[in-house]
DNA sequence: GCCGAAAGATGTCGATTATCATCTTTTTCT
DNA sequence: AGAAAAAGATGATAATCGACATCTTTCGGC
């Protein structure tokens, strides 16, 4: 049952967004190839006509999971609205964002695995967290924006990853903590 | 065979050593039980004469991988070496660590896993945690310690995480700008 | 309109893994 | 000392997963 080629590429973008949603949910061994393809409404069939192998399917998600997740971000930047930084940090240190890691960052949901695989998925690792960093910046004030964004986004990151690997206590000290810096 | 007391305690502890390396190598699904009874000299047969399951396995060794990768600051603060912090810092932050995840903090290395976990696994990794962090506070100087030590070690964890996730050029980055905030 | 090509379905295969059963051998308790 | 218990070795089992083969059906080029 051959498809047309704007049906393929819709059945790309179902597979990749699938990937993309699973992968931070349950990881990159928990995300079955069989599983993926059921999400996007498909069978584990026609998975090689997309991708030559499941890394090259984690790296295109990976990029789209951080696509995904920066439109907000993006969006509020382009706006030139003043708030985008501190409603970004907001978002991210969230309950929702703590208790849902398959609508949010990639970096904590997903960082660890990544680093076990292929240089390809690294690659799209890199590049998705340094155009957060360039929104990130872009809406900072004052000088030396680009490091003072990594290190806000590298704070984020492991207190939300700290959160959701701790107990409840735990978690939310370390969220209170986070929270309660004005930078 | 059976063996002695003692010689089962100590098979114990070989066993969750072993667990506590390769968990943070190649994570808690890339650790097989039997891979980790090899690396601690015994055949897969005996392991559940020491554990109920995999789970109890993985919060012992995120136990023990709190407690060996802490014990050098532990010590540093208990001298009263008014340097701990600051190295523990500088050491968290070297290419080595994150190079070689097997020997560093669990953080980075299992967050993502034992989030995704058992109840008694995220118990052991909030105490392994928060132990830390009391390690931390009690070397640091001036108020709310503890809120600056959960902001410190967050950060920390985030860029280890993000640069062995990332591509080198990316890693250097982050790794750059959190080496450069003096708090 | 025809024919080669290919997207996706169905089925399979080898490898891996957690867990359990059985057996041997040595320890520990009485 | 003798008997019961158990640590660890060996082996087996059911489930899972990535990858590939094959088949069907439809699309796209001529």
């Amino acid at each position: 049952m051959r498809v047309s080629r704007a049906a393929k590429a819709e059945s790309r973008e179902k597979i990749v967004a699938a990937a993309a949603r699973r992968l931070r949910a349950v990881g990159v061994e928990g995300a079955s190839v069989a599983d993926v393809m059921a999400d996007a409404g498909m069978t584990h069939g026609g998975f090689y006509r997309h991708f030559a192998d499941k890394d090259a399917l984690v790296a295109a998600a990976v990029a789209a999971a951080f696509v995904e997740f920066t439109e907000g971000l993006a969006a509020d930047v382009e706006r030139g609205d003043p708030a985008a930084v501190t409603m970004f940090i907001d978002r991210y240190l969230s309950e929702g964002h703590v208790t849902h890691p398959e609508f949010g960052c990639p970096v904590p949901a997903a960082g660890a695995d990544i680093a076990r695989g292929g240089p390809a998925a690294r690659q799209a690792f890199g590049a998705g967290a340094a155009a957060m960093i360039d929104a990130m910046a872009a809406a900072l004030p004052g000088p030396r924006r680009r490091a003072r964004a990594w290190r806000q986004f590298a704070m984020m990151a492991g207190a939300v990853l700290i959160a959701r690997a701790s107990d409840p206590a735990t978690a939310g000290e370390v969220l209170a903590a986070v929270r309660g810096d004005g930078a």
